[in-house]
DNA sequence: CACTCGTGGAA
DNA sequence: TTTCCAAGAGT
């Protein structure tokens, strides 16, 4: 039944691929930032951070040697920031053990860290024409339809019988393009959210989910886990015109970027003062505060705002004005949301 | 294997 | 408003 895919699906992608900034080319590069860019990203997130990225760092080279804060600028706002930092150490390798040159072999591109089982298949097989499968969230959900196949989605080992499955029917010489096709047929025709298109999609002779009328019970949902809630005060401690940040730990949520100044609990105006006061900033007044709920995966921040004019500059924290702000620190949304305070 | 790790757009 | 979730990887 796989086997027909690649005839039914190379001239329909052939017809309906969208024009992406990353399709421009088969640069192993180009590929590879963008893979890792749409990781658990939607693809209208990522088209100006791409670019941006590319701008800035055009080339591996200038990746590998590219100070931390520059990169996690350019991640700002894309989230899981791990991602660029093993994009980072992945291009040292390159630059350090392939002489500069993006590895060919599958397993030397799975070695290369950030890239796992789906993004190695992708470059493998978008860059150099290999037999590779890569399977992500779109792939699985076209594969457990057509094959009417109520195995979790989450399960590693189904992920791992999928792609090896379709590996073995890969289409000499249209490699890339039948990756690409899976994933974009995913993406735009068998869509999720009781959404699928099935009246245009080139595989409806062949989907047994849609042969029942059972397309939306595939692929099964997990149960799904409750989040944990924190509360915490974060301050925007404002000294003319600057305002306090500090480096959050490298390790853990958020890690590495800045924040601004926070602590455990919601803390009342009287108390927000008193701490301010222990941080030494000589807090002169509270201009005003605010609430606000940041949702993570795992995590619930309910946060309370506290904007206080300081007269010192204390100097456990770096103070960054509105330039530094806007274009050196790496301060994720939590976080960011806050600097609109005056403007409401 | 289950958990961690962000974000914002859509239903 | 709440829920869902999008081209996953590391531990």
């Amino acid at each position: 039944m796989l086997e027909q895919l690649p005839v039914l699906l190379l001239p329909w992608f052939a017809e309906h691929r969208r024009d992406l900034p990353w399709r421009r080319d088969r640069e192993p590069y180009h590929v590879w930032l963008s893979e890792i860019m749409l990781q658990q990203t939607r693809v209208e997130a990522v088209r100006g951070y791409y670019l941006r990225f590319l701008e800035r760092l055009p080339d591996i080279a200038a990746l590998a040697s590219a100070p931390e804060d520059v990169l996690l600028k350019l991640w700002e706002g894309l989230g899981y920031y791990s991602r660029v930092r093993n994009l980072q150490k992945a291009a040292q390798c390159v630059m350090e053990q392939h002489g500069g040159e993006f590895p060919r072999e599958l397993s030397a591109i799975r070695a290369l860290p950030g890239i796992g089982d789906y993004t190695a298949g992708a470059i493998a097989s978008i860059c150099f024409e290999a037999p590779t499968a890569a399977v992500d969230g779109n792939v699985l959900r076209v594969i457990l339809r057509l094959t009417v196949c109520a195995d979790s989605p989450a399960d590693v080992r189904v992920r791992r019988r999928i792609g090896e499955s379709l590996s073995a029917i890969y289409p000499a010489g249209h490699c890339g393009d039948f990756t690409q096709a899976l994933m974009e047929l995913g993406a735009t025709v068998c869509l999720p959210n009781g959404a699928p298109q099935c009246e245009v999609c080139p595989l409806r002779s062949l989907c047994e989910a849609h042969a029942q009328g059972t397309e939306l019970q595939f692929p099964t949902k997990p149960p799904k886990k409750p989040r944990r809630i924190e509360q915490r005060t974060v301050f925007v401690l404002q000294c003319g015109d600057r305002l306090a940040v500090c480096k959050r730990p490298s390790r853990g949520l958020l890690a590495g970027l800045w924040q601004l100044p926070d602590v455990p609990g919601k803390l009342e105006t009287a108390e927000a003062l008193r701490q301010a006061e222990q941080w030494g900033v000589h807090p002169t007044g509270i201009v005003k505060t605010a609430e606000r709920t940041h949702i993570f995966t795992h995590v619930q921040w309910d946060l309370r705002g506290v904007w206080l004019t300081c007269a010192a500059e204390a100097p456990q924290f770096t103070w960054a004005d509105e330039n530094a702000l806007q274009h050196e620190i790496g301060l994720p949304t939590a976080y960011r949301q806050f600097l609109d305070l005056h403007a409401e």
